[in-house]
DNA sequence: TACATCTGACATCAACCCATGTCAAAATTT
DNA sequence: AAATTTTGACATGGGTTGATGTCAGATGTA
């Protein structure tokens, strides 16, 4: 056999172009589409229903994409939380920028945030409520950190306002822990019985507890 | 063929008695076996992971007898779940009634076997905290009907000392269910990082939101 | 045109699952 | 003793799953 010249090269060009995109653009479009589809799915028929043959063909994509982007479905169920709980937490941001800034005026606004995206969203409602819980020890962890997240967020947004100092009270990353839970448990008491009540009386109900806890905390400084 | 006299009957004995017990007892036993069962598997390694069988080799039952007693899986989550509500409900009544007649008394010892029973209970914990979400639509319905079970718990007694008139308080019921929420949060929490902070922490803090709660609404009544 | 890469439909494989069925041995009754 | 019921170990069938592999055709490059 003559020594041959020509080696061709066995590692693909990720440049070259395909339907008009590059390799790592088509790449990321199919990792956007089983994102979607996989909140798609999890939020619509519930995670253990989340096969990957189902979040493909959601996705309008073949399984050998699907491992592509992600190691197993539990990968795909922790990318999806953290993209939207991120989603969520913007949201509250944005609406906090708006607000006035006097205590009930803030509160209400993040509160407000917090319910329209779920009642706008219902899939990620009932991922973010339902299907997140008693996946794994792996994902319960998320779940966890996404909560102390969230209560960091409001505590850090109090203090900042000055509405109450509350560092004589002991246990407040406890405190706020409860008052993060006191909120995601109106949402699903909400979200469990098809959204009727209206938005007011929620964002109403958890303003109460968040007053009631700041007074009380206040007085008792 | 002659005309048979005797005819079999083929209605099973169920007064016969086996190894000691009749017919309707060992089916008891066996139907207790398998909700101890399930508690233990679905409580250890969580709901996913409970099929019949590894339920039925934990009870030493054949899984014929599985389907004796629950027409599947789902089934004996249900009875599990109502099992347990109802003995962690007894606990906090039972420690209700050798309270003080006074609010934070009142309140703290329902908190406290609330959380030394999950404490001394892991099985139970996971079962309740974590593992009842997101199973199916009607195990959700169930968690629902739990947790205002516990809300009108804890308003009527409140009522019932004359803690405090909150019927000028809009949304009665949200309020309560996110009181309930805060408590299963802290629970949570305390669950997920092993329990390591006192239990006194977790009812005091969890009763800082109570008082917090019933001193706003006494205030804006 | 000839060649390389990308894509999608589908096959494959072992491992589970639920639910039901079979059958001989053990326990009880007659 | 013989007959009957109960039990436990196991087999079976139909299905789904996760993960990987095959392969022809579409789409690109030279």
């Amino acid at each position: 056999m003559p020594t041959s010249i020509k080696k061709p090269p066995k590692q693909p060009d990720k440049s070259r172009r395909y339907r008009g995109s590059s390799g790592d653009q088509r790449r990321n479009e199919r990792y956007e589409q089983l994102l979607g589809a996989g909140l798609s799915v999890i939020g619509g028929q519930g995670y253990a229903a989340a096969s990957v043959r189902s979040i493909c063909a959601e996705a309008g994509l073949t399984e050998r994409y699907f491992y592509e982007s992600f190691a197993n479905r539990e990968a795909l169920l922790a990318e999806v939380y953290k993209t939207q709980t991120r989603f969520l937490k913007d949201r509250m941001l944005a609406a906090f920028e708006k607000s006035e800034r006097n205590s009930a005026a803030f509160a209400r606004a993040g509160l407000q945030a917090f319910f329209d995206t779920l009642h706008q969203n219902p899939d990620v409602a009932r991922l973010l409520l339902f299907e997140i819980l008693g996946v794994s020890d792996t994902i319960d962890l998320l779940y966890y950190e996404a909560m102390e997240e969230f209560a960091v967020l409001i505590r850090t947004l109090t203090q900042s306002l000055g509405l109450a100092d509350i560092s004589g009270v002991p246990n407040q990353d406890m405190i706020y822990a409860g008052l993060v839970g006191a909120v995601l448990q109106i949402a699903r008491r909400w979200a469990l019985t098809d959204y009727r009540e209206p938005v007011s009386s929620v964002v109403e109900s958890s303003l109460f507890l968040f007053i009631a806890a700041n007074n009380y905390a206040a007085n008792s400084a």
